[in-house]
DNA sequence: AGCCTTTTTTTCGAGACTCGAATTGACTTG
DNA sequence: CAAGTCAATTCGAGTCTCGAAAAAAAGGCT
């Protein structure tokens, strides 16, 4: 919004509500616009009627028409008007996406990884050839990607554009703006993966849900919160929660100190305590999900020593979340990620340590739920946040000259 | 702001960012203001008329003119407009002040409280019949004052109008504005202390500075953060710091708990390992400043038990510090508060425990300052934010009639 | 003293925007 | 095919901001 203090101002964020509407509603009448956006019939005429002219929607025959009178005319956006590329970084591989203006997939494809590919640099080269791939596919030129959004594991920063820490390339810093810049005209950003479950899950809870919070236990540790302000925007981070620190001194973390959540809770973490192997070992950067299965119906048949590791795992994880809720206050928690299949066995220490916490005495235990798809969820979210970003930024602004008196 | 997206909505956020602009730098002209807000000239004129008219401006005589021209006309804030009340809870007293539209204390007293005074039903009607003697004073009634708020100790909620928890009155809260509702008719609000400690930090940092935390260190620990959005409004939050976890079954606190911050670090916390009292033993309400510089001068010729303790202390805050950047990002962080006398003994520990956290390794060092009048930081970010607050809720909407076209 | 210069403030016309009533359009029903 | 119904557009009135032009209020100069 360039300047908030003149009409042009007011007419820009009149035509982000608009489409704002017309994301949330889908295909949708004028009369229906003007009611969800609380605008004036005649000005949300004036606005689709610019938009249309600038491409960015399109009138739609009108369905069967039931009832009498003038049938409507439905009003969508037009999937040609822009792309949008979405780099989403997992484990074991890459997933690439391209959607359209209207938030349909258009093409998606994998690259694995090997396991030992920890060179950020080489990473960073082979990323931009997959994306030119990307386009190719669809016979795109780079200009023609009006936004990337990557979505990753770690610590993201400088304004949304660089990777500062990951778990598996540590300290080597990826600035993807800097990266992408010369070929690639949009806009970049990259989050944390869970960023996006949590926005997904706050969106899902209705509009009058302040806050939400997704827990991911795998290998590392995720946690996404997402929150409304007073305003009703919505805004997240991604703290790097795993390297919270749980007690000095404490068994030794990946990320170089002791003591991190991480270190009880991770899988590796775990493997270690139920293994009584030294605190200072870390067995493997990733463990198996067989061999963590095995270790809980250990856990489960009664073994003590294993069940042991699991419970520590959560209570960890509990004082955690008690802390970040002292914090931010109460909120609800979503547990997700490959460590959910072991949820049974620390679901009751969440419980436990939180009901003790100051906030959540005086006003309410939070609702933990379960989430089997986070995946799903990760992508949903992200196009949703960056197609509202570009409506934003650049759709809102006018383009088409005004009609000069002549 | 009642409608965003109409052009009464416009002025109403225009008509804001000009007493904004007039608060921020004092009494100015006309051309200032248009400056310093942005606003072509022609519109400042317009709403300055409107807002003398509406008597919340005066024009002041000019100061002796210094060069040709014709002299500026200088606008300042009609002290008469309004009245604001502020309460400040503090341990042994309560503090009434009153100022006018113009920020000018007016009237100011204190009233004692007995240690034993811990009923909060009582401890309401006190604050109603003082505050009726604070508007008598100065020929007052209840309706010409035109906001209270209230600065306490303790966790506040309920949206800004509830004390929920308080080291003094624990689980009884205070809901100030039902309590002042039938006869008060401004607007009732109520913040901890801190958070005004820690906006007034911010806003002392420059417009740059995206987070200041202050820490105020005593019986109990109070702890305040205040941010910049991206919007440039700052919001402000006291977390019940003293209340977070440090470790499962530590020393009990007196919310009832075990292992909270407050019950290592607070004066009872620090005095109950110096003489490695029982853990589970709550000393008194209010440790007398004395019997803490003894404690410390002793811990400073080298009492090694004392010496301990205070470092415990110091460990159990940074920790927690830590933990709340692992959250929010490393920040600035200012130590306040009774305890700072003690501070010498526990510095070293805070950087320690600091620059283990990731993210503090991945980005900067936060700095680490003192602040010794705190009470006056207080009040003086308490007038500032409740006169904001007070000028967009209704000096910003428009009063008088428009000019009828007749 | 009277006129010119300089600087500030106010005024005023043009352009933009929203609102809501009136009008136009499109389709169903009788 | 006319009347009825509902949707979308148009249009005039009312607001608002902007910026240029005019007015106001001094000091300086002759």
């Amino acid at each position: 919004m360039r300047n908030r203090n003149t009409t042009e101002g007011l007419r820009h964020h009149n035509r982000a509500l608009v489409l704002q509407s017309l994301r949330r509603i889908g295909p949708s009448s004028h009369t229906e616009i003007a009611e969800v956006s609380a605008l004036a019939s005649g000005t949300v005429s004036v606005i689709t009627a610019e938009l249309f002219e600038e491409g960015a929607l399109l009138k739609q025959e009108q369905p069967p028409s039931k009832g009498r009178g003038r049938p409507r005319v439905l009003l969508t956006l037009n999937p040609e008007f822009a792309r949008l590329a979405f780099i989403h970084i997992i484990s074991g591989e890459v997933e690439y996406s391209l959607i359209n203006y209207n938030n349909v997939l258009l093409d998606r494809f994998k690259v694995l990884r090997h396991g030992s590919e920890t060179d950020a640099a080489a990473f960073g080269t082979q990323v931009r050839r997959d994306l030119f791939r990307l386009a190719e596919r669809s016979g795109l030129a780079p200009h023609d990607i009006a936004h990337i959004s990557i979505a990753t594991k770690g610590l993201v920063g400088g304004g949304g554009t660089k990777l500062m820490w990951s778990p598996v390339f540590g300290d080597s810093q990826i600035d993807f703006q800097a990266l992408l810049r010369p070929d690639w005209a949009g806009k970049v950003t990259v989050n944390n993966e869970t960023c996006f479950s949590a926005h997904a899950k706050l969106e899902e809870a209705g509009r009058f849900a302040r806050h939400h919070a997704v827990l991911s236990l795998g290998d590392s540790i995720g946690l996404g919160i997402a929150s409304r302000d007073r305003n009703g925007q919505t805004t997240y981070q991604a703290p790097p929660f795993g390297h919270m620190l749980h007690m000095p001194d404490g068994p030794l973390c990946r990320c170089g100190v002791q003591g991190c959540i991480e270190a009880y809770s991770g899988f590796y973490g775990i493997l270690r305590s139920a293994f009584d192997a030294p605190a200072d070992h870390i067995p493997a950067k990733f463990i198996p999900k067989d061999q963590m299965d095995q270790l809980a119906s250990k856990a489960r048949q009664g073994d003590q020593m294993i069940r042991f590791a699991f419970r520590q795992a959560a209570d960890v994880l509990a004082m955690g979340l008690s802390r970040l809720m002292t914090i931010h206050g109460p909120m609800p928690v979503t547990i997700a990620g490959p460590g959910l299949s072991y949820f049974d066995l620390m679901e009751e220490q969440f419980k436990m340590h939180l009901e003790k916490n100051l906030r959540i005495r005086v006003s309410h235990m939070p609702q933990i739920s379960i989430e089997t798809n986070e995946r799903r969820l990760i992508f949903a979210s992200n196009t949703k946040v960056s197609l509202a970003a570009f409506d934003g930024d650049c759709v809102a602004t006018r383009l088409v000259d005004r009609p000069k008196s002549a």
